[in-house]
DNA sequence: GCCAACGTTGGC
DNA sequence: GCCAACGTTGGC
């Protein structure tokens, strides 16, 4: 029994949390309730690529923040609106290889796909979305990549701790 | 729509 | 290897 619980809690111990934005314009999170898991393509960023492809685990949980580029037809705040599941472990980014893709990279090819990415799966949407202005203003919070000035990056590792405050907020504890 | 901040590119 | 120019991100 001591040996499983040690197994068990190591494999707690393990699992990683994780914020990814998305454009609600281009990819919201009803896009991803209808697809039920769809690959996580167009990064071009290689922090961000490095997280997909070296970090990530299936079974991991990520946030899914909705940026506000364009924001015409939503009067709504940037904002944390569901959770996701890590549905794979790194995969060619095929809009990398594709020349009529917007994502198109010359640099990338089959045998030597530059660009990664993983799967996503949906799992729920917050029962109340959480704003970047909530975000700004909780305790404990402060830390957040996404909440620094001029923060670009569009993956981001999230604390267990900065995860359960996040969930209290969203009224989504377990 | 604006524009500061950022990451990448390419000339040197 | 430096760094100016460029394109993009994303909050406002």
């Amino acid at each position: 029994m001591f040996l499983l619980n040690t197994r068990y809690s190591f494999l707690v111990t393990f699992m990683k949390y994780w914020l990814l934005k998305s454009d609600a314009e281009a990819y919201s999170i009803d896009d991803l309730k209808r697809d039920g898991t769809t690959p996580w393509t167009g990064v071009r960023n290689y922090q961000a690529r490095n997280y997909m492809r070296d970090e990530m685990k299936p079974g991991d949980l990520a946030f899914f923040y909705h940026s506000n580029m364009g924001g015409s037809s939503t009067d709504a705040r940037p904002s944390i609106v569901g959770i996701c599941e890590i549905a794979s472990g790194p995969i060619a980014d095929e809009t990398a290889l594709d020349p009529k893709d917007s994502h198109y990279d010359p640099k990338s090819s089959p045998a030597n796909p530059i660009w990664m990415c993983v799967e996503v799966k949906y799992k729920k949407h917050l029962k109340k979305p959480v704003s970047i202005d909530e975000l700004r203003k909780t305790k404990g919070l402060e830390k957040m990549v996404i909440l620094q000035k001029g923060s670009r990056l569009s993956i981001t590792p999230v604390t267990e701790k900065e995860w359960k405050i996040i969930e209290s907020l969203a009224s989504d504890a377990k």
